[in-house]
DNA sequence: CTCTGAAATGTTAGCGCTGTCATTAAAATA
DNA sequence: TATTTTAATGACAGCGCTAACATTTCAGAG
């Protein structure tokens, strides 16, 4: 009586067979319809559509993708969602794969490269079409993976080092670089830096180090930091803030983490009544669309996240295949003035 | 000569078959060290590890689904990641998926209904183990996918109408109207609204009625509302709040559809020297991190977007069968009572 | 020693599709 | 009318893995 299917039941299971069946035709020829391949009769062609919307019939994907050896996903490993920026390359990424049938298989790092080893290996084992993942710091097991593997990775946000097939991003030495000589040039000498957790956040340190050099050339330096040991965000830029000002370092102008901790930096001042500018002129990084809206508008470098995303996308999709050059690509930065420095 | 397998050679393809040979044991001994699955010695379980390591073999998940017909996938469709709302939600969901080994598949609806039936249609061709989707308005296409299938469906934020299996989130209405108590209480009299396109964000508009309901009751209503024709943003906040305090109509408290709207009022107030609270007292909502770093802490409810995500995934895994009865699940919520309003 | 049963491993048959190569029907050419 | 070409469809094998059942091995019990 028991009558065992192998899946219990869960699912009314239908499948290619049964929708082949019911309009009469192959397997192959509801496939073909399915998936626009091959010429089809329009007399067929309804029949078997008909067919399909009346039942409901999903095709597995599963299925398709073992036989035909292609699984239309993209992996996406990123460093983190607890603020703005990588939502927005996902958003990048989204945008991008919109109207194509690639969905993107997303995970979390935490800033950690084991854990992305981890995730990059679980990724790979939905042999995606295509791989997705933040920065180029990567555990010698991580970039085995992706170098011996022939699908396209896409290494996002950083352009310094050397990609393993392409890179879309910024120069993160050049924009800490460029901030410092645009704070030079407009006349601050007295350098305070606020940041947040570098072993987590290395592209921060980066623009630190380009930051420093400018600084240098100039024959400054930094005067006092203050650095949140843990992920940035709006409270730590105040407290962190409110202990640079504390120190017996005067400075004219602190530069930022990111965004998020100058726009902390900001709150701090507004509240303790510190003058913006005057007394302390702040710079962030990010290019946040909340620096705009502020009272006084952040001075800031404005990061191309979304166009990141979609960009890196693109490329992919342009040619599933790996090249044999790497290939980078520079989005790009741009300092926005603004009023805060 | 020419050598033509299915796949070209994009990869080394290296099979389940492959590590079996090397190791002198059958397939299914592979799979089953690999899946810890069933008594295995020692001996043979190091052997075949070590070709596993030396070989670097990834198993294929496809196959693997296919075969045991079941996927390990989440489906998950969100409305947007224009704001930090929905990225956080999907932190909760990776957050209650680590050490698993399950993985979301994740899709943008643009807070569109049809461009859901779609991507859950899409989602649903993986056969994901499980469904998150936002909200409880679906097409009828949607909603019978949803509803035919066997597998767990949350639909997350919204609690008010009866779900399809489980519900993870607040009820909006009474949000909105403890808002509206909230601030009769505190003896604000001339209520003025600044909101964002409800045809996109439902669950605003349903906030707004409980609002409306509970200044009814105590024989109030809304003098004066501006509302933006888009999504929500600090900026648009901003211009909003400009817009409402040119009308004739004097308030003494705005309440916002959101944090991000309620953020640009106050830069707006901070910018044109309207004093907060005495001259204009503000309200959001969503209790984002940001409105607890401001010079005067926002007035705001927080919604447990973070956990709503996790307790969905959880509730989820704990049981990837569907039950008969329908599972709601209240996150809450909580009024900070801040210093803007 | 045989017997029993658990532990360890193997055999077989698919999962639901698609690639490859037929095959058939219809149209075009000779 | 015979022959080639093209359009439309089908048969079949197999993608890489796992469920279900089968078999072997080897303790310890009798």
């Amino acid at each position: 009586m028991k009558e065992r299917t192998r899946l219990p039941d869960k699912k009314s299971k239908l499948t290619l067979a049964d929708v082949a069946r019911l309009s009469n035709v192959s397997e192959i020829t509801v496939s073909r319809i399915l998936r626009n391949k091959g010429p089809i009769s329009d007399d067929t062609r309804e029949r078997v559509m008909a067919v399909v919307n009346s039942t409901g019939y999903v095709p597995n994907r599963i299925a398709g993708s073992l036989a035909s050896a292609n699984s239309n996903i993209i992996g996406v490993a990123i460093p983190s969602l607890t603020n703005i920026v990588f939502p927005e390359v996902l958003r990048g990424i989204h945008e991008a794969l919109k109207g194509t049938d690639f969905q993107p298989l997303v995970g979390i790092t935490d800033y950690n490269l084991q854990t992305e080893e981890v995730l990059v290996r679980s990724l790979m084992a939905w042999k995606p079409a295509a791989m997705i993942v933040a920065g180029s710091e990567h555990t010698d097991a991580t970039r085995r993976m992706l170098t011996q593997t022939g699908i396209r990775v896409a290494e996002i946000m950083d352009i310094d080092p050397a990609p393993i097939d392409i890179a879309v991003g910024m120069s993160h030495f050049r924009a800490g670089y460029d901030t410092g000589r645009h704070l030079v040039e407009r006349g601050y000498r007295r350098f305070g830096y606020v940041g947040h957790d570098w072993l987590q956040d290395r592209r921060a340190k980066v623009r630190y180090e380009g930051l420093c050099q400018a600084l240098k050339e100039a024959g400054l330096s930094i005067f006092a930091q203050t650095i949140f040991e843990g992920p940035s965000s709006v409270l730590a830029g105040s407290a962190m803030t409110e202990l640079l000002l504390l120190g017996k370092d005067a400075i004219d102008v602190a530069v930022y983490s990111n965004d998020d901790m100058a726009i902390g930096g900001i709150f701090h001042c507004l509240g303790a009544g510190v003058k913006l500018r005057e007394q302390l002129a702040i710079f962030g990084f990010n290019g946040l669309e909340i620096g705009d809206a502020l009272p006084l508008k952040l001075s800031t470098i404005r990061s191309n996240r979304f166009l990141i995303g979609k960009i890196a996308t693109e490329k992919i999709l342009e040619n599933l295949d790996r090249r044999f050059e790497p290939l980078v690509i520079d989005t790009g930065y741009e300092i926005i003035s603004g009023q805060t420095a």
